[in-house]
DNA sequence: GCCGTTTTCGGCCCGACTGTTTTCAGTCG
């Protein structure tokens, strides 16, 4: 973009590195949460808080004030924090990453650096093989193993794996853990059950007539590859293809409380637990306790507990404290939109151009899905010398055969550096859906580009807006802000790519363009058959975006997307 | 530093685990 303002990731990771530096100094703890908070928010808040900063505006954002929304115009006038430049200068570059190493604390590292006068990760190792970390009270043996261990270690854990990867699998190991005799309820806890677009460790919440049997039962599945513990409510179990699934069995008079804890996120129970506080209540995983009374309620079902609570259910895909709390109170949480809703696919291949199924095959597997229409939008460069003219002979010819499937001709035209389309007007006006997308290039003007292909009449959709790939690509610097703006005002959608490394537009884009009222398709970009049903994790990250069916284009019929 | 259907001042989630201690501080999720 061109008004050079700072970017929200850049503004997070300075309050968060301030607010790393004010704790090893001891502040007050209170106000290093509310920097570390800010940080988070800032992070996820789809438009650019520089902008809203400077018109006074980032006052606002729930958890940013006065004093915030000065340090966030400091960074825009100055390019820091003036007092993050200070306390830089305190202390030592390598001191704070003494604080990502597990175990090591704010207030062990902060007395590794001044009593001990280490400032390097070099200086830590020695003085931990020299057995010189055990000379401070507090601190032993297994302590400077520890740190001579994750000193050792890669610098950082590996990827997060795909939620596309992990929730297939989760929901198989669930089903067949609800098969067992000895199992009663079973459920995937955790974010995967949030539905985030990548996830860690798999959780799983169940209660059982005997849990030993049940737990045991994880251990000895074929898949499992190893059993990284085993106990008698407890398992963790690393499949062949490196998934951890976690399997809690826990108490039914409390399963309720347990796997909504187990569910989080973490800042949505933190935001959930200081709400009751301020009403005398005190919600732990195993129960909700009046302070005054001591009593205690527990429940099998997380609805009971919502209600109890006094809130609205709350959908998983919603508990990140992004304000369903308030909402809830209000009886303001959305109807989901449901997968079961798509009334077709906006986006797919074929082996026209990188696709691995023909024509055919393609709008046969859709029909069978139940959908009304499906779009082939093969790559522009792959439909030249010809190429368009008998691809759209082809599809004419299928057309007929899979009534009353609509196959609709699309295309996905490229958006070259310049900002202009690869596939001439004329052609582009013979097609029925158009989706315009970036490439390559996405460091040369990417938002330029976009609402260069939006003001075309005959463009209908941006494919994958920000071009992003789930750990390989970071998001070209797209402003999404006036993209919104823009495609308002031309019509144009918006969609969400179900890929599972891209689901592009993410849960925040998604939420504020489908608040401004922009069309927002849910398509599965799907290059072969079996991924049509990449749209159930693009459904989900459309739910994380607070959407209904109505605010998903493609839940309505092709006659109300493209009257004629 | 933020925030308010008890508060504009005085609060700010809760419990388990670890390593180090003989009762607990620090860390983690």
């Amino acid at each position: 973009m061109a008004t050079g303002l700072p970017r929200n990731s850049d503004v997070a990771d300075q309050f968060e590195l301030l607010a790393d530096l004010l704790e090893l100094e001891d502040t007050d703890a209170f106000q290093v949460i509310a920097y570390r908070r800010a940080a988070g928010l800032i992070r996820e808040t789809p438009r650019p808080v520089a902008e809203l900063a400077l018109a006074g505006r980032a006052k606002e954002l729930p958890g940013i004030g006065a004093t915030i929304e000065g340090k966030i115009v400091q960074i825009v006038e100055k390019g820091e924090i003036e007092t993050l430049t200070r306390h830089r200068e305190r202390v030592p570059a390598e001191v704070v990453t003494f604080m990502k190493l597990p175990g090591l604390g704010p207030k062990t590292v902060r007395r590794i650096w001044q009593e001990l006068g280490i400032t390097t990760r070099d200086e830590l190792r020695a003085a931990a093989e020299q057995q010189q970390l055990r000379t401070l009270r507090g601190l032993g043996a297994k302590t400077e193993e520890n740190v001579i261990k994750a000193l050792a270690a890669k610098p950082a854990g590996p990827p997060r794996t795909l939620l596309g990867t992990a929730l297939p699998a989760l929901l198989a190991v669930v089903e067949v853990l609800r098969e067992h005799p000895a199992a009663d309820l079973v459920s995937e806890a955790g974010s995967a059950r949030r539905r985030r677009e990548t996830v860690r460790d798999l959780d799983i919440i169940a209660t059982a007539t005997d849990p030993k049997a049940l737990t045991e039962y994880l251990t000895t599945l074929p898949w499992v590859a190893e059993v990284a513990a085993r106990g008698p409510t407890k398992a963790t179990v690393v499949s062949h293809d490196g998934l951890r699934f976690d399997l809690r069995v826990v108490p039914p008079e409390s399963y309720g409380d347990l796997l909504q804890h187990f569910t989080g996120s973490k800042d949505h129970n933190v935001a959930l637990r200081e709400d009751a506080v301020r009403r005398g209540l005190s919600i732990s995983e195993y129960g909700v306790q009046n302070v005054e009374t001591k009593d205690v309620f527990q429940t099998r079902s997380e609805e009971e507990l919502y209600a109890f609570l006094g809130y609205q259910f709350i959908p998983p895909e919603l508990r990140e404290n992004r304000g369903e709390l308030v909402a809830a109170r209000d009886g303001g949480i959305p109807k989901l939109v449901e997968a079961s809703e798509l009334r077709g696919d906006l986006h797919t291949h074929t082996r026209w151009s990188d696709g691995r199924n023909t024509v055919e095959e393609m709008a046969t597997a859709a029909r069978e899905r139940g959908y009304a229409y499906l779009a082939i939008c093969d790559h522009s460069q792959r439909l030249r010398d010809g190429a368009l003219e008998a691809q759209a002979e082809e599809i004419e010819a299928v057309a007929e055969r899979v009534k009353p499937l609509k196959l609709l001709k699309g295309v996905e035209v490229n958006i070259r550096p310049d900002g202009s389309l690869d596939m001439d007007d004329e052609l582009l006006a013979g097609r029925d859906w158009v989706v315009a997308s970036l490439h390559s290039r996405f460091d040369r003007t990417p938002t330029e580009r976009l609402l260069a292909a939006m003001d075309n009449p005959h463009v209908d959709c941006i494919g994958h807006p920000t071009g992003r790939k789930i750990n390989k690509r970071p998001p070209a610097d797209v402003n999404v802000e006036r993209l919104i703006e823009a495609a308002l005002e031309t019509g144009t959608a918006l969609e969400i790519n179900s890929q599972p490394d891209r689901l592009d537009l993410n849960d925040a884009h998604a939420r504020a363009a489908a608040e401004a009222g922009v069309h927002v398709p849910v398509n599965s970009d799907g290059h072969g058959v079996e991924t049509l049903q990449f749209v159930e994790i693009g459904v989900a990250q459309a739910r994380r975006a607070w959407m209904t069916s109505d605010q998903v284009l493609n839940t309505r019929p092709w006659s109300r997307i493209r009257p004629r």
